[in-house]
DNA sequence: ACCTGAACACCGTTCAAGT
DNA sequence: ACCTGAACACCGTTCAAGT
């Protein structure tokens, strides 16, 4: 990233800078190196300016984060929906979110971690409601049925980025002697999260949509 | 907290301080104030002793946060699976770690944030794939389930916690004009997400075991 | 073996000052 | 209106030194 705002170190006084540049290289930055990265000094770095500045144009890093999580919400607010049936076309609205979360997995991890989720999703969530209401549901079971598919969709969110046992160096020192090697195997990253999801969220709707 | 630890605070040369006494203090902090409360230098000063004593103990904060999670994994290990059918004992062992999630959601919160939500409900885990086995399901098909009854479980974990549009003041300044009141009113919380929760869990389980 | 003191590089944030 | 410089309180971490 970066090579977009290649501005001089700061020998002039007027960097010309707005707010949506700012906004826009914060989005870069977690876009790229994850959520941890975004420093008010790496941020202002890259804008080549002083770090003072981003606070006159950005209250804080808070409203920095919402900001730019706002932000990748306008963006991605155009995903259509598709097929023939009711339950086709809430699979269709459920999976939209699921896959434009990741293919945006930091800023996702990054709303998620702020309670942000739904700023981020809010246009993908009104759509799948709009669906739902659709398929014939009324407007409370309709409400808890959306509930239900975003945290389904949640849950194979964070599944999809989970470390599994045997996967990374992080069990290392911390094995549990009762669990049988052969047990923590079968425990293993599923192949296709994708295959799974499909399946799941196809069960979850059928159950939920007539 | 900290209420068991009234130590001097710096007289004496030798804390008398253990390993164990460090882990279990830093997961008192965790499970009553959250992880961003866990610094090493709060910690130091709950046990009376100085920064640099903590890292001779545990080697710094990624292993102390690891071995928080491990030492709440042992104590929780004994939960009782119920229920006569096979259904009936993989939602029992499936609602297991969701309770358990749920009585330590700082703990659970600090792990997935690092990875180790594995970690930390292992021993829940491997009951539940014994019982999806005793169910009947092939070794594989078992694994499966497993993966998609714990991204379900998941995603109401992290659904639980998530705030919802109107009750939280973080949408003051982003909210969206196209989308109306009554839509947004339509998404708040649901009143029992615990409802919520098992019947998901049971349609999840029907369409998995036999 | 166990613990302290001082120091380093890094944070977010504020405040007065410059143009 | 826009930007800089210096400073503050807070991090995690290391290293030499004490008993």
């Amino acid at each position: 990233m970066s090579g977009t705002s290649l501005r001089e170190p700061s020998t002039t006084r007027h960097a010309g800078l707005s707010r949506v540049d700012v906004v826009d290289a914060a989005l870069a930055i977690v876009e790229a190196h994850g959520g941890d990265a975004l420093t008010m000094r790496r941020l202002a770095a890259d804008l080549g300016v002083t770090t003072t500045t981003i606070y006159w144009h950005v209250g804080n890093r808070d409203e920095l984060v919402l900001a730019l999580i706002a932000r990748l919400a306008e963006r991605q607010a155009g995903s259509v929906v598709v097929g023939d049936t009711g339950a086709e076309r809430v699979e269709s609205a459920a999976r939209n979110i699921w896959s434009n979360a990741l293919a945006h997995r930091n800023v996702t991890a990054l709303a998620s971690r702020v309670g942000a989720t739904t700023l981020l999703e809010l246009p993908l969530e009104v759509a799948l409601l709009a669906e739902l209401e659709a398929a014939g549901l009324r407007e409370d079971v309709a409400r808890d049925a959306l509930r239900s598919i975003l945290m389904v969709v949640a849950g194979f969110l964070v599944g999809a980025w989970r470390p599994v046992v045997g996967e990374s160096d992080l069990w290392a020192g911390v094995r549990d002697e009762r669990i049988s090697d052969a047990t923590l195997a079968a425990m293993g990253r599923a192949p296709d999260v994708g295959l799974l999801f499909d399946r799941t969220i196809r069960t979850v709707v059928a159950g939920l949509v007539p």
